[in-house]
DNA sequence: GGAGACATGTAAAGGGTTACATGATTTG
DNA sequence: CAAATCATGTAACCCTTTACATGTCTCC
Protein backbone atom coordinates (compact mmCIF):
# COMPACT_ATOMS: atom_id res chain seq x y z
CA UNK A 1 0.00 0.00 0.00
CA UNK A 2 2.71 2.45 0.81
CA UNK A 3 4.09 1.86 -2.77
CA UNK A 4 1.01 2.98 -4.24
CA UNK A 5 0.73 5.90 -1.87
CA UNK A 6 4.09 7.11 -2.82
CA UNK A 7 3.77 6.93 -6.64
CA UNK A 8 0.40 8.08 -6.11
CA UNK A 9 1.36 11.31 -4.00
CA UNK A 10 4.19 11.39 -6.83
CA UNK A 11 1.84 11.96 -9.57
CA UNK A 12 -0.45 14.38 -7.74
CA UNK A 13 2.18 16.56 -7.23
CA UNK A 14 3.04 16.94 -11.02
CA UNK A 15 2.30 14.48 -14.11
CA UNK A 16 4.73 12.49 -14.51
CA UNK A 17 5.32 9.09 -17.21
CA UNK A 18 6.64 5.82 -16.15
CA UNK A 19 10.34 6.11 -16.73
CA UNK A 20 10.67 9.28 -15.43
CA UNK A 21 9.05 8.48 -12.39
CA UNK A 22 11.37 5.40 -12.21
CA UNK A 23 14.19 7.52 -12.74
CA UNK A 24 13.76 9.34 -9.28
CA UNK A 25 13.34 6.21 -7.61
CA UNK A 26 16.87 5.08 -8.65
CA UNK A 27 18.32 8.59 -7.96
CA UNK A 28 16.72 9.83 -4.69
CA UNK A 29 14.30 7.99 -3.18
CA UNK A 30 15.82 4.46 -3.08
CA UNK A 31 16.94 5.21 0.18
CA UNK A 32 13.58 5.57 1.58
CA UNK A 33 11.14 3.46 -0.58
CA UNK A 34 11.75 0.37 -2.84
CA UNK A 35 10.11 0.01 -5.66
CA UNK A 36 11.85 -1.74 -8.93
CA UNK A 37 10.91 -0.94 -12.51
CA UNK A 38 8.06 -3.69 -13.28
CA UNK A 39 7.08 -2.67 -9.80
CA UNK A 40 6.33 0.63 -10.86
CA UNK A 41 4.99 0.01 -14.18
CA UNK A 42 2.75 -2.53 -12.66
CA UNK A 43 1.31 -0.74 -10.36
CA UNK A 44 0.87 2.76 -12.42
CA UNK A 45 -0.85 -0.44 -14.95
CA UNK A 46 -3.33 -1.36 -12.25
CA UNK A 47 -3.84 1.99 -10.69
CA UNK A 48 -4.92 2.86 -14.85
CA UNK A 49 -7.06 -0.02 -14.75
CA UNK A 50 -9.00 0.82 -11.72
CA UNK A 51 -9.59 4.30 -13.04
CA UNK A 52 -7.40 5.88 -10.36
CA UNK A 53 -5.06 7.69 -12.52
CA UNK A 54 -5.29 8.20 -16.64
CA UNK A 55 -2.59 9.40 -19.24
CA UNK A 56 -2.05 11.38 -22.05
CA UNK A 57 0.80 10.03 -24.63
CA UNK A 58 3.23 12.84 -25.45
CA UNK A 59 5.73 11.92 -28.32
CA UNK A 60 8.98 13.95 -28.62
CA UNK A 61 10.51 13.73 -32.33
CA UNK A 62 10.64 9.84 -33.02
CA UNK A 63 11.43 8.68 -29.56
CA UNK A 64 9.44 6.29 -28.06
CA UNK A 65 6.05 7.84 -26.59
CA UNK A 66 5.24 8.23 -23.15
CA UNK A 67 2.60 8.00 -20.91
CA UNK A 68 2.02 10.93 -18.93
CA UNK A 69 -0.05 10.05 -16.22
CA UNK A 70 -2.22 12.32 -14.21
CA UNK A 71 -4.40 11.62 -11.22
CA UNK A 72 -8.08 11.25 -11.62
CA UNK A 73 -10.86 12.40 -8.89
CA UNK A 74 -11.07 8.66 -8.02
CA UNK A 75 -7.42 8.29 -7.22
CA UNK A 76 -7.67 11.80 -5.21
CA UNK A 77 -10.39 9.86 -3.11
CA UNK A 78 -8.59 6.92 -2.71
CA UNK A 79 -4.93 9.25 -1.86
CA UNK A 80 -6.81 10.99 0.92
CA UNK A 81 -8.03 7.81 2.25
CA UNK A 82 -4.62 6.27 2.49
CA UNK A 83 -3.21 9.00 3.39
CA UNK A 84 -5.05 8.62 7.07
CA UNK A 85 -5.21 4.94 7.10
CA UNK A 86 -1.47 4.90 6.41
CA UNK A 87 -0.78 7.65 9.28
CA UNK A 88 -1.99 5.76 12.04
CA UNK A 89 -1.14 2.62 10.98
CA UNK A 90 2.21 2.82 12.18
CA UNK A 91 4.36 -0.35 12.60
CA UNK A 92 8.02 -1.59 13.77
CA UNK A 93 10.42 -0.65 10.97
CA UNK A 94 11.53 -4.77 10.35
CA UNK A 95 14.95 -3.61 9.44
CA UNK A 96 15.96 -6.81 7.35
CA UNK A 97 19.37 -5.83 8.72
CA UNK A 98 18.90 -5.41 11.98
CA UNK A 99 18.79 -9.25 13.03
CA UNK A 100 22.30 -9.83 12.83
CA UNK A 101 22.52 -7.66 15.84
CA UNK A 102 21.11 -9.99 17.78
CA UNK A 103 23.87 -12.17 17.06
CA UNK A 104 26.74 -9.96 17.48
CA UNK A 105 28.48 -11.43 20.10
CA UNK A 106 29.03 -15.00 18.64
CA UNK A 107 31.50 -13.21 16.59
CA UNK A 108 34.91 -12.45 17.97
CA UNK A 109 35.81 -9.16 18.30
CA UNK A 110 38.99 -8.90 15.94
CA UNK A 111 36.34 -10.42 13.46
CA UNK A 112 33.93 -8.22 14.61
CA UNK A 113 35.42 -4.80 13.97
CA UNK A 114 36.12 -4.46 10.71
CA UNK A 115 32.26 -6.17 10.03
CA UNK A 116 30.90 -2.73 12.30
CA UNK A 117 33.28 -0.60 10.33
CA UNK A 118 32.24 -1.29 7.32
CA UNK A 119 28.79 -1.23 8.41
CA UNK A 120 29.41 1.82 9.82
CA UNK A 121 30.65 3.34 6.41
CA UNK A 122 27.52 1.96 4.83
CA UNK A 123 25.55 4.30 7.22
CA UNK A 124 27.78 6.94 6.57
CA UNK A 125 27.36 6.72 2.51
CA UNK A 126 23.47 6.86 3.31
CA UNK A 127 23.52 9.58 5.19
CA UNK A 128 25.85 11.66 2.71
CA UNK A 129 23.45 10.28 -0.18
CA UNK A 130 20.67 11.54 1.76
CA UNK A 131 21.98 15.02 1.76
CA UNK A 132 22.50 14.94 -1.76
CA UNK A 133 18.36 13.98 -2.66
CA UNK A 134 17.34 16.74 0.49
CA UNK A 135 18.44 19.41 -1.89
CA UNK A 136 16.89 18.11 -4.90
CA UNK A 137 13.88 17.69 -3.35
CA UNK A 138 11.63 20.22 -1.31
CA UNK A 139 8.59 18.85 -1.68
CA UNK A 140 9.41 15.61 0.37
CA UNK A 141 11.48 17.48 2.74
CA UNK A 142 10.06 15.92 5.52
CA UNK A 143 10.20 12.19 4.63
CA UNK A 144 13.89 13.49 4.11
CA UNK A 145 14.13 14.69 7.51
CA UNK A 146 12.79 11.37 8.82
CA UNK A 147 14.54 8.96 7.39
CA UNK A 148 17.81 11.38 8.40
CA UNK A 149 16.83 10.80 12.08
CA UNK A 150 17.05 6.89 11.80
CA UNK A 151 19.92 6.98 9.71
CA UNK A 152 21.25 8.90 12.62
CA UNK A 153 20.77 6.58 15.72
CA UNK A 154 21.79 3.71 13.66
CA UNK A 155 24.87 5.55 13.07
CA UNK A 156 25.27 6.61 16.64
CA UNK A 157 23.96 2.97 17.85
CA UNK A 158 27.06 1.44 15.54
CA UNK A 159 29.29 3.63 17.00
CA UNK A 160 28.62 2.65 19.99
CA UNK A 161 29.26 -1.05 19.72
CA UNK A 162 32.19 -0.40 18.03
CA UNK A 163 33.61 1.37 21.16
CA UNK A 164 32.67 -1.15 23.29
CA UNK A 165 33.62 -3.54 21.31
CA UNK A 166 36.66 -2.24 21.24
CA UNK A 167 36.81 -1.50 25.03
CA UNK A 168 36.41 -5.16 25.66
CA UNK A 169 39.18 -6.37 23.82
CA UNK A 170 41.41 -3.64 25.44
CA UNK A 171 40.07 -4.43 28.85
CA UNK B 1 17.09 -13.90 4.56
CA UNK B 2 16.70 -12.45 8.19
CA UNK B 3 14.08 -14.56 8.78
CA UNK B 4 15.82 -17.85 8.52
CA UNK B 5 19.38 -16.02 10.07
CA UNK B 6 16.81 -15.57 12.71
CA UNK B 7 15.06 -18.89 13.65
CA UNK B 8 18.34 -20.56 12.43
CA UNK B 9 19.69 -18.36 15.52
CA UNK B 10 16.83 -19.25 18.00
CA UNK B 11 17.64 -22.70 17.04
CA UNK B 12 21.27 -22.87 17.69
CA UNK B 13 20.82 -21.02 20.92
CA UNK B 14 18.24 -23.71 22.13
CA UNK B 15 16.52 -26.79 20.74
CA UNK B 16 12.83 -25.69 19.66
CA UNK B 17 9.71 -27.01 18.67
CA UNK B 18 7.81 -25.17 15.94
CA UNK B 19 5.38 -24.17 17.92
CA UNK B 20 7.17 -22.84 20.83
CA UNK B 21 8.59 -20.93 18.23
CA UNK B 22 5.83 -19.34 17.17
CA UNK B 23 4.98 -18.40 20.54
CA UNK B 24 7.68 -16.43 21.31
CA UNK B 25 7.23 -14.87 17.40
CA UNK B 26 3.95 -13.98 18.36
CA UNK B 27 4.88 -12.61 22.28
CA UNK B 28 7.75 -11.07 22.10
CA UNK B 29 9.76 -10.97 18.78
CA UNK B 30 6.64 -8.97 16.49
CA UNK B 31 7.88 -6.17 17.26
CA UNK B 32 11.25 -7.18 15.43
CA UNK B 33 10.88 -9.67 12.98
CA UNK B 34 7.67 -10.61 11.43
CA UNK B 35 7.35 -14.09 10.71
CA UNK B 36 3.66 -15.60 10.38
CA UNK B 37 2.80 -18.92 11.56
CA UNK B 38 2.99 -20.15 7.91
CA UNK B 39 6.17 -18.81 7.09
CA UNK B 40 7.70 -20.67 10.03
CA UNK B 41 6.95 -23.44 9.80
CA UNK B 42 7.71 -23.72 5.65
CA UNK B 43 11.24 -22.17 6.54
CA UNK B 44 11.89 -24.99 9.03
CA UNK B 45 10.59 -27.39 6.32
CA UNK B 46 12.77 -26.05 4.24
CA UNK B 47 16.34 -25.67 6.48
CA UNK B 48 15.36 -29.35 7.41
CA UNK B 49 15.17 -30.21 3.92
CA UNK B 50 18.14 -28.48 2.89
CA UNK B 51 20.21 -30.57 5.99
CA UNK B 52 20.91 -27.29 7.90
CA UNK B 53 18.87 -28.55 11.15
CA UNK B 54 17.09 -32.21 12.60
CA UNK B 55 14.85 -32.72 14.56
CA UNK B 56 13.30 -35.35 16.63
CA UNK B 57 10.19 -36.44 17.90
CA UNK B 58 8.90 -35.90 21.36
CA UNK B 59 5.03 -36.69 22.75
CA UNK B 60 3.71 -35.84 25.88
CA UNK B 61 0.77 -38.18 26.53
CA UNK B 62 -1.62 -38.56 23.67
CA UNK B 63 -0.57 -34.78 22.51
CA UNK B 64 0.29 -34.29 19.06
CA UNK B 65 3.88 -35.11 18.96
CA UNK B 66 6.10 -32.10 18.60
CA UNK B 67 9.58 -31.70 16.15
CA UNK B 68 12.19 -30.98 17.96
CA UNK B 69 14.90 -29.11 15.95
CA UNK B 70 18.46 -28.80 16.47
CA UNK B 71 20.96 -27.29 14.15
CA UNK B 72 22.92 -29.19 12.28
CA UNK B 73 27.15 -28.48 11.24
CA UNK B 74 25.87 -27.62 7.76
CA UNK B 75 23.11 -25.45 9.57
CA UNK B 76 26.17 -23.58 11.48
CA UNK B 77 28.16 -23.20 8.66
CA UNK B 78 25.18 -21.38 7.49
CA UNK B 79 24.56 -19.76 10.36
CA UNK B 80 28.27 -18.08 10.58
CA UNK B 81 28.07 -17.04 6.87
CA UNK B 82 24.38 -15.36 6.21
CA UNK B 83 25.51 -13.39 9.89
CA UNK B 84 28.66 -12.06 8.37
CA UNK B 85 27.04 -11.20 5.08
CA UNK B 86 23.88 -10.18 7.17
CA UNK B 87 26.01 -7.46 9.39
CA UNK B 88 28.11 -5.48 6.92
CA UNK B 89 24.87 -5.60 3.85
CA UNK B 90 23.25 -2.87 5.78
CA UNK B 91 20.42 -1.69 4.06
CA UNK B 92 18.04 1.66 4.75
CA UNK B 93 15.04 0.76 6.89
CA UNK B 94 12.06 1.32 4.18
CA UNK B 95 9.76 1.24 6.95
CA UNK B 96 6.27 1.19 4.91
CA UNK B 97 4.66 3.32 7.74
CA UNK B 98 6.77 6.66 7.01
CA UNK B 99 5.70 7.01 3.32
CA UNK B 100 2.64 8.76 4.47
CA UNK B 101 4.66 11.66 6.32
CA UNK B 102 5.83 12.31 3.00
CA UNK B 103 2.12 14.21 2.44
CA UNK B 104 1.38 14.90 5.47
CA UNK B 105 1.27 18.71 4.71
CA UNK B 106 -2.00 18.03 1.91
CA UNK B 107 -3.80 17.72 5.22
CA UNK B 108 -5.63 20.42 7.51
CA UNK B 109 -4.19 20.98 11.24
CA UNK B 110 -7.36 19.51 12.66
CA UNK B 111 -7.52 16.20 11.01
CA UNK B 112 -4.27 16.02 11.26
CA UNK B 113 -3.66 16.40 14.76
CA UNK B 114 -5.57 13.66 16.02
CA UNK B 115 -4.16 11.51 13.60
CA UNK B 116 -0.48 12.20 14.81
CA UNK B 117 -1.76 11.63 18.28
CA UNK B 118 -2.73 8.42 17.49
CA UNK B 119 0.31 7.69 16.00
CA UNK B 120 2.37 8.79 18.89
CA UNK B 121 0.16 6.85 21.41
CA UNK B 122 1.17 3.87 18.89
CA UNK B 123 4.43 4.40 19.31
CA UNK B 124 4.76 4.81 22.94
CA UNK B 125 2.42 1.22 23.08
CA UNK B 126 5.34 -0.55 21.08
CA UNK B 127 7.65 0.97 23.32
CA UNK B 128 5.69 -0.02 26.45
CA UNK B 129 5.98 -3.84 24.64
CA UNK B 130 9.45 -3.55 23.95
CA UNK B 131 10.35 -3.06 27.59
CA UNK B 132 8.39 -6.20 28.65
CA UNK B 133 9.66 -7.92 26.00
CA UNK B 134 13.45 -6.82 27.16
CA UNK B 135 12.74 -8.38 30.90
CA UNK B 136 12.29 -12.01 29.75
CA UNK B 137 14.97 -12.39 26.22
CA UNK B 138 18.28 -11.44 27.93
CA UNK B 139 19.98 -13.31 25.23
CA UNK B 140 18.40 -10.83 22.53
CA UNK B 141 19.48 -8.21 24.72
CA UNK B 142 20.82 -5.95 22.30
CA UNK B 143 18.19 -6.26 19.61
CA UNK B 144 15.89 -4.58 21.84
CA UNK B 145 18.33 -1.78 22.72
CA UNK B 146 18.48 -1.37 18.62
CA UNK B 147 15.16 -1.14 18.37
CA UNK B 148 14.03 0.78 21.38
CA UNK B 149 16.78 3.21 19.96
CA UNK B 150 14.67 3.17 16.52
CA UNK B 151 11.74 3.85 18.47
CA UNK B 152 12.55 6.53 20.70
CA UNK B 153 13.58 8.65 17.69
CA UNK B 154 10.40 7.78 16.34
CA UNK B 155 8.83 8.99 19.17
CA UNK B 156 10.44 12.06 19.15
CA UNK B 157 10.36 13.22 15.85
CA UNK B 158 6.41 12.81 16.12
CA UNK B 159 6.17 14.63 19.21
CA UNK B 160 8.29 17.16 17.33
CA UNK B 161 6.08 16.94 14.55
CA UNK B 162 2.88 17.29 16.69
CA UNK B 163 4.27 20.72 18.67
CA UNK B 164 5.12 21.75 15.11
CA UNK B 165 1.67 21.78 13.80
CA UNK B 166 -0.15 23.10 16.45
CA UNK B 167 2.21 26.10 16.54
CA UNK B 168 1.07 26.55 13.09
CA UNK B 169 -1.86 26.23 14.37
CA UNK B 170 -2.18 28.41 16.52
CA UNK B 171 -0.05 31.17 15.04
C1' DG C 1 -19.39 -30.42 27.72
C1' DG C 2 -17.48 -26.28 25.72
C1' DA C 3 -13.56 -23.01 25.34
C1' DG C 4 -9.08 -22.39 24.73
C1' DA C 5 -4.45 -24.10 24.48
C1' DC C 6 -1.46 -27.51 22.07
C1' DA C 7 0.63 -28.91 17.63
C1' DT C 8 1.27 -29.12 12.68
C1' DG C 9 0.42 -27.94 8.55
C1' DT C 10 -2.00 -27.02 3.33
C1' DA C 11 -4.28 -24.14 -0.47
C1' DA C 12 -5.14 -20.23 -2.90
C1' DA C 13 -4.08 -15.94 -4.07
C1' DG C 14 -1.42 -11.92 -4.15
C1' DG C 15 2.76 -9.28 -4.53
C1' DG C 16 7.59 -8.61 -5.76
C1' DT C 17 12.08 -9.47 -8.05
C1' DT C 18 15.27 -10.97 -11.66
C1' DA C 19 16.04 -11.55 -16.06
C1' DC C 20 14.52 -10.97 -20.58
C1' DA C 21 12.69 -8.33 -24.74
C1' DT C 22 12.32 -4.40 -27.94
C1' DG C 23 13.55 -0.61 -30.58
C1' DA C 24 14.78 4.32 -31.49
C1' DT C 25 18.04 8.25 -30.44
C1' DT C 26 21.76 10.88 -28.90
C1' DT C 27 26.65 11.29 -27.63
C1' DG C 28 31.57 10.35 -28.00
C1' DC D 1 29.78 3.04 -35.24
C1' DA D 2 29.48 1.67 -30.50
C1' DA D 3 27.66 2.76 -26.07
C1' DA D 4 24.55 4.90 -23.24
C1' DT D 5 19.99 6.90 -22.75
C1' DC D 6 15.12 6.96 -23.62
C1' DA D 7 10.81 4.36 -23.03
C1' DT D 8 7.84 0.52 -22.12
C1' DG D 9 6.89 -3.62 -20.70
C1' DT D 10 6.46 -9.39 -20.14
C1' DA D 11 7.60 -14.11 -18.10
C1' DA D 12 8.99 -17.06 -14.76
C1' DC D 13 9.84 -17.66 -10.32
C1' DC D 14 9.85 -17.01 -5.42
C1' DC D 15 8.07 -15.51 -1.19
C1' DT D 16 4.42 -14.23 1.88
C1' DT D 17 -0.08 -13.84 3.70
C1' DT D 18 -4.93 -15.10 4.71
C1' DA D 19 -7.88 -18.50 5.38
C1' DC D 20 -8.70 -23.17 6.03
C1' DA D 21 -7.99 -27.99 8.09
C1' DT D 22 -7.30 -31.41 11.79
C1' DG D 23 -7.32 -33.54 16.14
C1' DT D 24 -6.06 -33.91 21.28
C1' DC D 25 -5.84 -32.25 25.94
C1' DT D 26 -6.82 -29.44 29.93
C1' DC D 27 -9.38 -26.42 32.61
C1' DC D 28 -13.70 -24.46 34.18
Amino acid sequence: MDKILFLLGLIRNADMYGYQINELLDSHFDIIVSITRPTAYRLLNKMTADGWISFREEQIGNRPPRKVFSITPKGEDAFQKILRQSLVNYSPSQQSSAVSLAFLRTLPADELLPLLTERRRLVQELLRKLGEGEQHQGDFHLLFEHQRQHFETELTWTEDMIARVQAESLG
